[in-house]
DNA sequence: CTGAGTAATTGACTTAACTCAAAGATTAGT
DNA sequence: ACTAATCTTTGAGTTAAGTCAATTACTCAG
């Protein structure tokens, strides 16, 4: 885990959108009750553990609070902890040998993320992950974990079916990125991120900043901008800021093709 | 399961890359032990499954013989099975509104598929999956290896880790989807395939005909065979059929800047 | 509230990739 | 071995998306 003092940050560089400068400053104090807890018990991962055996657990974590554009880990990285996001919202993403940033995913709180490590052989981290803003995350040591699972095997149930979702998400949006144009990627995100799919229209709110959504799409920026603004001039989607209203998903759908 | 007498596969259409035509003629027979049992074995989902528990999930298996381009299943079916490839070769695609069909992934002799569906809820396969040429697969009841894995739950350690595993591949697979200009995807592909990675030259087979590696890339497949065209006459490849060598991996990937 | 720095948009131009079409090569099945 | 079907390759023309550049709009910290 790269704490304060790191240096070498000022290595990375982002070549994909002008994006991001990490700066370290990790702060962590114990993880006491309150707020952030409700979420956690409520996540497949935890509910179904005992009261006593997720008091162990998160007397094991520490609550870690992350600046804006921190980084928490590194592709990798030996990995010995996975994280439940509190508060704020973080990124994944892969450097490949050219320092091209690719956006991989975004994490919102109550949401976990590197809980693949519990079970990875070797355990390290397949990606960077960084804040996107000012963030809460409690940091879970994959041991901990592993043993409440060795000592109640029953607790396996949750977290198979927990990775199966998780398999099955990833599978889907593999499929996305097999679209070959860009406005139909970039309808097919959107349509995802509505909460009742194709059934109704509704509000959305981009998971990230334009710049980085498009990098997740594999466009750049300009194309998602003008992509954006003809379907607003087509009156199929109203935008404001991050938030976009899409009043007929059907009728987006159908211009897709 | 789609069995013998299935009319309605021929509403199916591949808009995607003028390919295929199912006809269905499933033959199954009793899995006797022989050939295919070996490489089950020894898969991480069953080498550590005592001799009687294995013995009892193939006796609840079925042997199922595919022909050439064959359905076995298809997306948003209920999903009662999973399956081990004893030979042959399939594919798992989806087909969205349009009818386009989008290649996902291939799947080769000793390898699971549709396994994530043992701890699904709901359980409906996400996808098709056909097979490329005749082929034989363990079609094995989801309820018999869950029913095992609550009378054993130590069973479990080695799921989730097979789990964990093929999360990472996926999320793999996502990142070489957001690589921008298709020459780079194409090699990114090709190096993925190398068995020892960067670190020297070898041989590799497509594990899919052309065109539908171009469907896997999101790309046209005269665009792939342009592409693979140019690496040819630059030395970077040798291409026998879909057998590729590459003898200096390191400098394809400088190519791809 | 204000200003610096980042992100988003728009325009003009270029290029990579798609489309259509037709010829050649492979493969599956008889 | 032969035939029919399907894949693959190549060419020519078109279009979608990338690049470069400049402006405008946000955001956040002080």
């Amino acid at each position: 885990m790269y704490m304060q003092g790191e240096t070498h940050m000022a290595l990375m560089q982002s070549a994909d959108t002008r994006y991001r400068k990490p700066v370290l400053v990790a702060v962590n104090k114990p993880f006491d009750d309150e707020d952030g807890l409700q979420a956690l018990r409520s996540h497949p991962l935890f509910r179904n553990l005992r009261p006593r055996d997720l008091e162990s657990l998160i007397q094991q974590s520490r609550r870690l609070r992350l600046g804006h554009h921190q980084l928490l880990y590194r592709q990798d990285m030996p990995a010995h902890h996975f994280f439940f996001v509190i508060s704020g919202r973080l990124r994944l993403y892969r450097l490949d040998s050219s320092g091209i940033d690719r956006t991989l995913d975004s994490i919102a709180p109550g949401d976990c993320f590197a809980e693949v490590m519990i079970y990875a052989d070797p355990p390290r981290y397949a990606c960077y992950a960084e804040a996107l803003k000012s963030s809460e995350v409690l940091m879970i040591p994959v041991k901990a974990y592993r043993e409440l699972l060795d000592q109640h095997p029953e607790y396996a149930q949750a977290a198979l079916s927990h990775y199966a979702k998780r398999a099955v998400t990833r599978f889907h949006d593999l499929e996305i990125m097999t679209v070959q144009n860009a406005r139909d990627r970039l309808i097919r995100y959107l349509i995802d991120l509505l909460p009742n799919g194709t059934e109704q229209g509704g509000e959305v709110e981009l998971p990230l900043p334009k710049c980085l959504v498009a990098s997740r799409l594999a466009m750049q920026p300009e194309t998602f901008s003008r992509i954006l603004a003809d379907l607003k001039s087509n009156g199929l989607v109203r935008v404001n800021r991050s938030k976009l209203f899409i009043s007929d998903p059907r009728r987006l759908i159908e211009i897709s093709q």
